[in-house]
DNA sequence: AATTCCGGAGAACAGTTGTTAACTGCATGG
DNA sequence: CCATGCAGTTAACAACTGTTCTCCGGAATT
């Protein structure tokens, strides 16, 4: 509401930033219902009952890190599914995007890995929210696409609840191969783009 | 290796297997690296030390439960892929197929999508290790089908392990479903029918 | 019938956890 | 310039954890 001038403020989002980053670095070895509130206030180098100024708990902390996790995605969806010049290339541009984000923030695609089945219920439920987002961003854009002529609503849903799969498939597997031999992960790319192209095929011939 | 005289190991197996009970229902509503050992033990109604005399750690245990929950599983691949007279109808039987499974075990499925990416290594090696093996033999069986003609061996992996990773997902969404308003498990059971008919049909027309 | 084996019980340990309360110092708004 | 607000601290609490050692009773072996 105020204009927030700041150096207060400031500071208080500094440390909760913090918090954020040593919980999701402790939990690259652990799942969220498991994660002490001790544990990430001691790898931040803050009293624990400093914990309560930004999270109500651990759950809380667990719900914030999905916003950060999967709000910087929403962007990604147009790019992806965007210009269709080429069908082949179109596949493996997406690809090349997948690969590129689990490279850069593999830790928040293995939070999200991990979490989107994991022992907390709030946050299933927030991952489950916003992976339906992408759903419907995903099926909003394969109907103004021109082979989607003929296609019924369940149709559509189908098709994007399967890339939004798909996706995290493919990132959670090339999570697992990022320090892998390099022909394995040249071979965890070749599978993803034959398994989009496959997918691809289905579609085009789906009204035969 | 000795002949099993009786009693005395059937007494132990008893506790043990009521160890992998209580785990089991415990995991419902946490991961299995924040699941204590005590907890289990108090569950059956046994000394904590008792633990000790069936496994080395809760760790130890979840890769038993992974044996448990997918062991079981085997037999049923043959099932699902075997004889083919109408395409739509071995799908619809597959779709039954694992709805019945999810019913019939809700909480092994639960651990199984719970654990493939969670927080305690040996347990997801255990899960990978089986899966994997689930997808040789999907693909032995999809190289029997005379459709495979002209498959590359790449290309049979790659659709083996998209059948592999489709049964999982849609497992653990009609896990999801279990409770719910009975048009939402139709919707459901549509959306995973239809899923795996554009597999199908992609399937179908792939050399193209 | 005597002896060994072993699943389980009991007690104790040092260490950890979440949560409460009352505090301190400093940026903020009047 | 002073009073308020509030992020972060300190101390203490009861409850819990995994693990060790010692012991017990009954099945298994001889």
């Amino acid at each position: 509401m105020s204009h927030t001038p700041g150096v207060r403020q400031a500071q208080k989002q500094k440390t909760r930033q913090a918090l954020l980053d040593a919980a999701l670095g402790l939990l690259e070895e652990q799942s969220l219902s498991s994660l002490g509130l001790r544990e990430v206030t001691r790898a931040v180098g803050v009293a624990p009952t400093a914990f309560y100024r930004h999270f109500r708990s651990t759950d809380d902390l667990g719900v914030a890190l999905v916003e950060e996790a999967l709000g910087s995605l929403h962007p990604m969806i147009r790019t992806t599914m965007s210009p269709a010049e080429d069908d082949d290339e179109r596949i493996a541009r997406a690809v090349e995007l997948i690969a590129g984000h689990v490279a850069a923030h593999p830790a928040h695609v293995r939070f999200i890995a991990r979490e989107r089945h994991g022992g907390v219920q709030p946050v299933r439920r927030a991952i489950r929210e916003q992976l339906a987002r992408f759903a419907e961003e995903v099926k909003a854009e394969l109907a103004t696409d021109a082979s989607a002529a003929g296609w019924s609503d369940a149709d559509l849903r189908m098709l994007a609840g399967l890339y939004v799969d798909q996706m995290l498939i493919t990132a959670s597997y090339f999570l697992e191969t990022l320090d892998a031999p390099e022909e394995e992960r040249r071979r965890a790319v070749g599978t993803a783009r034959r398994q989009l192209r496959l997918i691809s095929v289905g579609r085009r011939h789906w009204l035969d």
